[in-house]
DNA sequence: TTTATATAGTACTAATATAGTACCGTTTGA
DNA sequence: TCAAACGGTACTATATTAGTACTATATAAA
């Protein structure tokens, strides 16, 4: 139903945990302490993360997560894209010649451009407006 | 992935198919043949834009579907309400107490934002954007 | 140097959702 | 009356997601 994995939605929170407190080291049994999660869930879930860049970790006696870089500038595409992978609302538009119609097909353009606008929108929200409590603040953002 | 079923996907196409002749009946075996699809599928999904209120269709010799409005009138938000449900990026986002870290989630409503500018840019793109051959005129319209 | 802590990688199972198809019933026009 | 065409439903196979566990490796502190 255009939903992300629950392992995406668990980013989001466990990430905006996160950018609460954007210098300190959590472990993951800390985190998932935090956010009520599972903590083998939340072990994969950070190993993914800092595959791609968005966590830095350190092993070790006091090691643990932190966030790679300053919470404004991680965003939703950047959470989504790491846990599910390059954003594209149909199979033609991830990659070419998957859809056998593709031939006779006259609307991929029109998709990818759809693609490109709901990347937009969720570039420009980042950890910081995920945190912010009042709604409506992201809504007038999005919407420049 | 962020992706839309197939199902969905065969949706855009067909619609888009019909739109270019928005008067016209067509049998699902006739759309089937014009799009290269399976005729099983094709009626499967015909079926369910009907009942959703996105074509009007008749029975008998001589039957058929047809647009229930102007392909301006029939958006991707439209089609992938009818093929998927109402859309919801996460599940709390859909549905109130489905989410048992409700209570000491801090993102919810945030969620709900985002949503609701996916919505409105799915919902500016029309049958008639959908067709229109080349590419970043949607893009346009969308960042209005 | 040893030990406890913590991440890295991987593999596996169960549950769920999607994809695809078929069948039977009903309506309607010729 | 018959054939064309939709309506509803049920079923199977496949793929994806969710959740968990296990082993290896790195690091800091005792």
């Amino acid at each position: 139903m255009l939903r992300v994995s629950k392992l995406t939605d668990y980013g989001t929170v466990v990430l905006a945990r996160m950018a609460r407190e954007p210098e300190r080291t959590f472990s993951a049994a800390a985190l998932a302490e935090a956010v009520a999660l599972p903590v083998s869930t939340v072990r994969k879930l950070l190993k993914v993360l800092t595959r791609h860049g968005l966590l830095n970790s350190c092993r070790g006696q006091q090691g643990g997560y932190q966030l790679a870089r300053p919470p404004q500038r991680i965003s939703l595409a950047d959470i989504i894209e790491a846990l599910e992978g390059p954003l594209g609302l149909t199979e033609c538009s991830f990659q070419h010649g998957l859809c056998q119609l593709e031939a006779r097909c006259h609307i991929r353009s029109q998709w990818q451009d759809v693609n490109q606008v709901i990347y937009g929108a969720l570039a420009r929200v980042s950890l910081v407006e995920l945190l912010a409590k009042p709604s409506n603040k992201s809504i007038a953002l999005l919407n420049t």
